[in-house]
DNA sequence: TCCCAGGCTGACAACGTTGTCAGATCCTCG
DNA sequence: CGAGGATCTGACAACGTTGTCAGCCTGGGA
């Protein structure tokens, strides 16, 4: 910047109001510097700017599981788009689940000065947040809750949407349901469990037994169905939790000639190509990651107010249920 | 810092040196100041720190298309994977296929002061990147290569994949074999369409009346797949050369219960449970980004040899050719 | 005894930018 | 013709950190 003001024979100060086009600059010495900005190749360094004119990195921080999961990537792309529109970048970091990373990141991201956190929570505790977000870097929760901080959350209806799911099972006659889900550990596990039960159990058709943990990958899941149908009394309906088990689940029926009901939480691209008739509990991943998006830059915009918890809702998307 | 170094009694510089762990430094020191950095929440400024000490922000800039896509979801959870590794942190945006916009993006990463920068190029000019690139921001080019700029370059053997599918589907006694393709706008779609043809030129099987262009969707791959089956001489054999076009290309044949080979160029997840077989040209996408993201790091690292240009090279994954 | 090396510390300037303020010029209006 | 505002410009300090350097102390060897 001092080369260009050399160049230009004006003061730096004058090149900078020409670079961020501020008022009270004559049109010809604007020309001037723009012609030495051009001949220089000069460039602004926005960490200076930055760090001179207080905050406002035009940068936020996004804090997911995993890139190249689809379901994050899509947060990612809805994040980036709401973003843009906003003139600010993206630095996304991978937790890995992991809750010390987790944590780790969220510091490293809070020194890089962003303007604001978007956070799938790993860990459950994010008190160590707390004096960042009073220091004034606002910070939104999506998809799972965030613990010890009292900060904006945008959750799915994880709850409402899997007691839909179920109840429509019970209403086509379906009287025991085998449920499949990973681990309780995890939020949105416990939530659709919840949903589920509580359906069945307003039917009075609960059943313990019929609820397998611990799937993390579709071939467990097809084994686990498989078990299922072999016992003495098969259930005649599956509730598959998330869509890495209806995967498994859908292979395994349709490998069996089976035709018990299958419902899953999650829809996927394919899904209308795939060989077995089930139906979903699905829902829009961009929504929830615009809504937590734009919420985020409210905030940075500056609107102080209470912090939000938001639902998203789900929709059943019947692509066939057999009756029993 | 000022504040911490009131509190424990120090100066500026000694602060500095504890939270950097420098030497020199008497343990009971460091203790008062670890204490007064715990008291007073203290983050180090990460721009101040990178502005001061020259560069090395510890960011990459990563420019794709299009986050939500799942082959740039990839790329980027690959690349955020080397990125950790090097502790560093990944600044992502989507150029949406504009060339301006593109541009506008590079630029912006520089302005950030990243490291260096991993672009899939949208547009075919990036003689605007010279000047930050002999300003010492290193730039790799992936999936495409760069224009008016000798740069790194990590490429797909598009070409070579595209041909020894080919010669396979000829080999099989397929004599008419339909070319299902996008825009030769984009480069990856010229070099499979070079590569098939010339495998067809070989055998003397080229004919130009089979290849159709401008697919954009499954719904027109379908479409086309059927237009083509319906002429006086159809084709035995498809190649789509993405998986778009492939996703359409599968519900066609399966729907007309048809016979014809089909061969598509990039897998995908769940291809083994699509309801018509179809053997793919495949690549391993993170090998792609790991390859490019580790050669910017060589580079970030010091490394001035000569711009290097790489090919991954793809597999041919045989799931049921019939032979004509 | 002195000297010097090594450990430890702090004052100061600088990174590249912009906010503040004061000064200079020009125009307009009373 | 003068006052006062609008327009334009630059000197200077500051953002939060770290590189440089100088200085202090301690201990050990000559």
């Amino acid at each position: 910047m001092v080369d260009v003001a050399a160049l230009a024979g004006v003061s730096v100060k004058t090149v900078s109001r020409v670079v961020n086009n501020a008022p009270y600059v004559q049109p010809e010495v604007a020309q001037r510097v723009l012609a030495a900005v051009a001949e220089l190749g000069f460039r602004r360094n926005h960490l200076a700017s930055s760090l001179r004119s207080g905050q406002a990195t035009a940068t936020i921080g996004l804090l997911i599981e995993e890139i190249a999961n689809p379901f994050y990537a899509t947060i990612a792309g809805a994040v980036a788009e709401v973003a843009s529109e906003h003139d600010t970048m993206l630095l996304i970091a991978s937790s890995e689940e992991n809750p010390a990373r987790e944590q780790q990141l969220l510091r490293d991201l809070c020194a890089r000065q962003v303007d604001g956190l978007l956070v799938v929570p790993a860990g459950d505790d994010h008190a160590f947040l707390c004096s960042e977000v009073e220091r004034g870097t606002p910070a939104v929760f999506l998809d799972r809750p965030a613990g010890g901080l009292p900060a904006d959350t945008v959750l799915l209806d994880n709850r409402g949407g899997a007691n839909a799911g179920v109840r429509q099972l019970v209403e086509l006659g379906h009287r025991r349901v085998g449920i499949l889900l990973d681990s309780t550990a995890i939020y949105t596990m416990r939530e659709r469990l919840a949903g589920a039960r509580d359906a069945l159990t307003a039917a009075g058709l609960a059943d313990d037994r019929l609820i397998r943990y611990g799937i993390r990958d579709p071939e467990t899941a097809a084994r686990v169905v498989g078990e299922l149908l072999d016992e003495p009394e098969p259930p005649s309906a599956f509730f598959a939790l998330n869509n890495r088990i209806s995967l498994g689940a859908v292979e395994e029926l349709h490998r069996r000639g089976s035709d018990a009901a299958l419902l899953g939480f999650d829809d996927f691209d394919l899904s209308r190509l795939l060989p077995y008739p089930f139906t979903v509990v699905a829902y829009d991943t961009r929504t929830l990651a615009r809504t937590a998006a734009e919420l985020l830059f409210r905030r940075i915009q500056g609107d102080r107010s209470a912090p939000r918890d938001l639902l998203i809702p789900t929709e059943l998307v019947d692509r066939g249920l057999p009756r029993r």
